[in-house]
This record gives structure tokens, sequence and C-alpha cells, in this order.
DNA sequence: CCCTGGCACTCGACTGTAGCGAGTGCCAGT
DNA sequence: ACTGGCACTCGCTACAGTCGAGTGCCAGGG
């Protein structure tokens, strides 16, 4: 598979030209569009390489060239240049990001920042429990069996649950309970709270066992099972845009898919150091989405990655513009983060 | 327009059809599938007179009959029967509901609930801040300079909020705000807290004053001007159900609607008492959804009403069942929250 | 007076044919 | 190794013709 200089510039525009019209490149538009200096004929020869080597395809025979999820492949990972930020859009993140009060709402800015920036659809994963530790706990009474139990992490998130108590508590009881959740779990990883929890209850006084132990189940489900990721999404009417052209005609799986926490999970999820991950049509493990591209990062302060964002569009995008405006502003949030 | 009963029922007959099969619906196939009991001719006639009156058009001459949006009115105010809801749905919708274990949780499986039901989008509002009485609140120390303040709704809703205090703040002081805050406002509907609040300040303790001031702020904001409704979406992907034959084609302005809070919230949110609302296409007052129908209705415990749910289709959709479904559902839920 | 059967008419959907043109593959020539 | 030329493919559009579902209208009968 070697491939010179001039079929990599060719194939280059291709991926350029078709991204932009929407429309199979035939060799003579090609050169009259880029400088290549050489004929149509040539350029004919180095398709049919090309095409054998299976970066591009006809749709149908005697049509333009379009490329393969193999073509995109190979053109984002040599052939893009990055494409810098305008300042004006450096200034819009920052403008938009600016005034977020608390952690929801700079996840909600967040998301929405992206799919108006990449016209696209966006997802945003609140920053992961699992990757968080208990800054505090706190204990509301909310009638005599029942206690409203908060949990605030140090990403800044909020989670509160009701805890239903076997019997009804007293006020001292309230506060002790606290005092001895808040003594074993502050400052631990979410992740490692679990043997915590049982040492919890092997080590309370007799009178608050039953009552602490009600609470640390509800403790557990609340911090490591149930709904341990959230997910903010936005953009969805960007998948509406490209006239059904994009996604082979339909848009249903797509919308199935973005309704899965799960799935979107899975795309977002992934996260590696500081890496910008991008998958392509088929790279997609997920069948709703074959026909569509992926790019998402984790995110955070400083080094640490406490979740992850990213883009979703067709195969058909653009991916040096996407990859750098998902990029940039993953690492604003993560600066806005820092600060917290 | 004197409508005898018989052109009624044609109207009926239209309507049912179409609705079933999606396509223009002619004389001669209506006497077949109804029994109608007269010729295709008297239908024709009376199908003229339908369609003079509005009630009724013909996509292009010399093809079927469709329902225009006051024909659906007239079938939905006059000639649709109630259907009761099958067994089987009643059981779906307990077992689905059932396993909630606090608010979020209700609304989310409500949402889902309904969308998977009626086979189309579903929207659920987050019981109103504004109709709910704040149950208690809390006051968490973050760092010397910031609190989190956590509201509890009667309603079981939770908001938090980060407060910055200007000057640090000893732990003592912290618990008489709290105690301050929670003897003014606890049992008050958030509406009204708005008052309440300036007395808070005025009658706090001088060396109180400045920390008061900022808390009733960050209060104000929290509890009544910011994001006082939430909302729940889902069933998206049901939009491209219908092969694009229902919303003319694009889905977008559909999908740019559902991401505007505000237009959900208007939708959703007009609350009679227990009324059901049905608006049919050119009915909706926002442009986007010309082309869909909202059924809607308010839900809470017992008689009051704490918020808003609905579902949002094709103007062409099932309404007698979307109608049965709905208001079931938010008397399933009502019971719910009537429990705790 | 209302309903019915009959009839002529309309018009969209579908089919088949023809011409156009963008695009290709191949080959011979430089 | 590149180029120009040439024959070929095949999707797209336009056009004509046919088919059939459905209509409107009218005259006749209960």
């Amino acid at each position: 598979m070697g491939l010179d200089d001039r079929k990599l510039a060719v194939l280059r525009a291709i991926v350029e030209d078709y991204v932009a019209t929407q429309e199979p490149v035939g060799s003579k538009s090609l050169v009259e569009r880029h400088q290549l200096s050489v004929s149509p004929a040539t350029v004919r020869n180095d398709m049919a390489v090309l095409e054998e080597e299976g970066y591009i395809r006809q749709p149908h025979t005697s049509a333009g060239r379009v490329p393969t999820d193999r073509g995109y492949r190979l053109f984002v990972d040599r052939l893009s240049r990055v494409k810098p930020l305008s300042p004006a859009e450096r200034r819009a993140i920052e403008r938009f990001l600016a005034g977020a009060v608390d952690l929801d709402d700079v996840v909600q800015r967040t998301v929405r920042l992206l799919a108006q920036l990449t016209r696209q659809v966006a997802v945003v994963q609140y920053p992961s429990l699992a990757r968080s530790r208990v800054r505090h706990l706190e204990l509301v009474p909310i009638s005599t069996t029942r206690l409203m139990l908060v949990m605030i992490a140090d990403t800044g998130r909020v989670e509160q649950r009701l805890v239903e108590m076997p019997a009804p508590i007293p006020a001292d009881d309230v506060l002790d309970l606290r005092r001895l959740v808040n003594e074993k779990l502050v400052g631990v990883f979410l992740s490692e709270t679990p043997p915590l929890v049982q040492a919890l209850i092997d080590d309370s006084p007799p009178h608050l066992r039953p009552a602490m132990t009600t609470l640390s189940t509800v403790l557990l489900e609340t911090l490591v099972e149930r709904h341990e990721e959230r997910l903010a999404l936005a953009g969805t009417a960007n998948l509406a845009r490209g006239g059904l052209l994009d996604f082979q005609g339909s848009l249903r799986p797509i919308l199935e898919a973005l309704e899965e926490q799960v799935v979107l999970l899975k795309l977002i999820g992934e996260v590696e150091p500081s890496t910008l991950r991008v998958r392509i049509g088929d790279e997609n493990e997920i069948d709703n989405l074959r026909a569509a591209s992926v790019v998402s990062t984790g995110y955070g302060p400083g080094a640490t990655i406490v979740g992850g964002m990213g883009v979703l569009g067709p195969t058909r995008m653009d991916y040096p513009g996407t990859i750098a405006t998902v990029r940039a502003v993953a690492r604003y949030v993560g600066e806005l983060l820092a600060q917290n």
C-alpha cells in the first residue's frame, strides 16, 4: 500500500470537497478546485489505486468518488492539519461559560456550547461519581421515619436520596449518624466506599445499628450502584439538518441510540488521559451508529479526568474543525473546574 | 352548519381510517370498511358538505379525503368515545412506576412510560417549585467562605446551589443562619417567599446581616427566578417513525422546539384543574409545532396540581388512545405522590 | 325530499423511452 | 510517468402514454 504524496493529496482533496459539497467528487472538478498541477487523467489513475486500497468508493459506476470510513480514518490520522480556532470562537467559549453559577450550570452551558459551535449533537457527562471524593454528607430529617441523604462530591456534584427508616429516629441519633458517616467517608473516592460502609455498620454503637444498616444500603445504592452517571444532551435538531442525506435516510436509529444512557456513556465515557478520540462510522461498536462519527475526549481540572464529552455527527463531517472545538471546550471547562 | 348524524359518522370514519392507514380515504373504501348502510354516492355528497365546512380536504383533486385540524377537533370534542385502557396497560403502568425510589426516579419512569405506551414523544414537568412549599432548608459548609444551600420542597423536589460568602463565616453563624431561614420559610409556598426573604434580612442580628444578604440573593435566585422549572423528555425516536410522512417532511422544527425548555413548558405547563387539554396542529401557538398535536394534563397528589405532563405527536394520531393513556398515567402518578 | 346508480372527468402514480452529461477506464503518444 | 483522446457507463430529467382511484353531477326511484 505505497501511497505517494500526490495520492494522499488527492485523498485529502476528495474528503475536503465531499465534506463541503456533500456530492461525489470527480476527477475534473478536483483539479479545478485544488492546485494539483496534474491532469484529470492522472488523478483518475490515482483514484483507481485509492479505490483499490479501500479509501474511496463510487456510489455507482460512473459517478464521482466518496470517501469510505477507512478514507476518513486516514484523513484524520495523517492528512488533516489542526485548524486553530478563530479568536471569535475562543471568545464565544469564554463568554458562554463565564456566567455559570454551579456545576449543573457548567455542564448545561457546555453541552449547548458544543452543539452550537460544531452544529452537531453534543453530549457531556457530569463529573463521574466514581472519580470523585466525598466532600460532605448531610442528613436532613423530613419526618420521624424519613431522612434526606445529601452527598456533595468534591467536583461540586450533588446527589440526594430519600431514606425510609425502619423505626422513628430521634434528632440526636440523626446527629450521631451524620457525624459517623462523615468521619469515615469524607475525602474517600466514591468507588472505594463500599468496604468502609460495611465497617461503618460494624463499628456503630448498638442502638444506632438498625438505622445505620438502612442508611448504608441507601448510601451504597446512591453513591455506587444507581444512576452513577448523568449526561446532558443538546443539538438533536442538528441531525435533521443535512436533509436526510446523512445517516442514509433514517434518523430513527440515531435518535434511539441517543435515548440510551448506557450507549451514550460508552461513546463518551472511555476516558484515556487527555487524549481525543475519533470513532468513524463502522468503528463504532453500537450498530445504530454505524452511519455516524463521534469525537470525544475526557475533561477535568488539571491532568485528572472526571468525565467525558463529545460530539456526534455524520461520517461526512468537518473533522479538523470539530476536533479543534471539542479539544478547546474541554480545556476551558477543565480550567473552570480547577478554579473551584 | 347543520351536520346530521350520518355526516358525523362519516367524519368519524374518515378520521379513524386515515389515522390507521395514513392514506387519503375515498368514499368507496369507506362504505366497505364501516357499516354505513348507504351507497358511496351518498357518502360523497356528505363529504362535499364536510369539505365545504372545513372539516376535511383533498390533497389533490380526485384523491381521497384527509381530515383538517378542524376535523380532528370536532372528532375529539364530539365523536370519539373514550377508549378504556386494557388491563395489560394498567398493569404495565403500575409495574413501571412501582419501583421508583424518589421523585427524580418517578419523573424519569413516568416520561419513559408515557413515551412507550403512546409511541410518541413524552414530556413531564418536575413538580413546580412555585406550587410547592419549603419543607426544609439546609446549609452545608464547604469551605470557610463557601456554603452549599439545599432546599427540600414538600413535593420531594430538591434544589441545591453554591453560595459564595463575602467573608469567612464561623460554624456557629452557619447554625444561626440555618435556624433563621428555616424559622421564617418552612411551610411557605415558594412563590410567596420574596417578601419574607426581605424581612429575613431586616430582622437578622447585625453581625449576620452581610452573610444573610448574600444568602438571600442566592435564595431568591435559586427558589424563584432561576431554572424554576425542570423537564424530562423521552421518545424522540418515535418522531422518526412515520417515515417522514408526518410532520410534512422535516423533523427539524419539531426537534428544535423540543430543545427549548420554555416552549415545552408552554405546552405542558398551563394547568387547569384536572382537565386534559388537546391542542391540534394550528391551535399550537408555537410555529414550529403547527404540524403536531399535543395532549397534556396536570398532575399532583389529590386535587392539587403540582406540574404538567403530556405527549406530542403528528396531528394524525390516535386521540382516544393517547388521551386515555395520558389521563391514566397522570392519575397513577398523582396517587403515587399522595402516598408520600 | 333523500338516496342511488351511472357516467364522464380529473389527475396522481407508474412505466417506458430517449437524450444529456458527468464521470470513468483504457490506451497510445510524448 | 504523465497526458490527451476516446468509447463507454449509467444516473438523471423530460416526456408521453396508460391505469385506476376517486370525484361531481344528474336523472330516476322509493
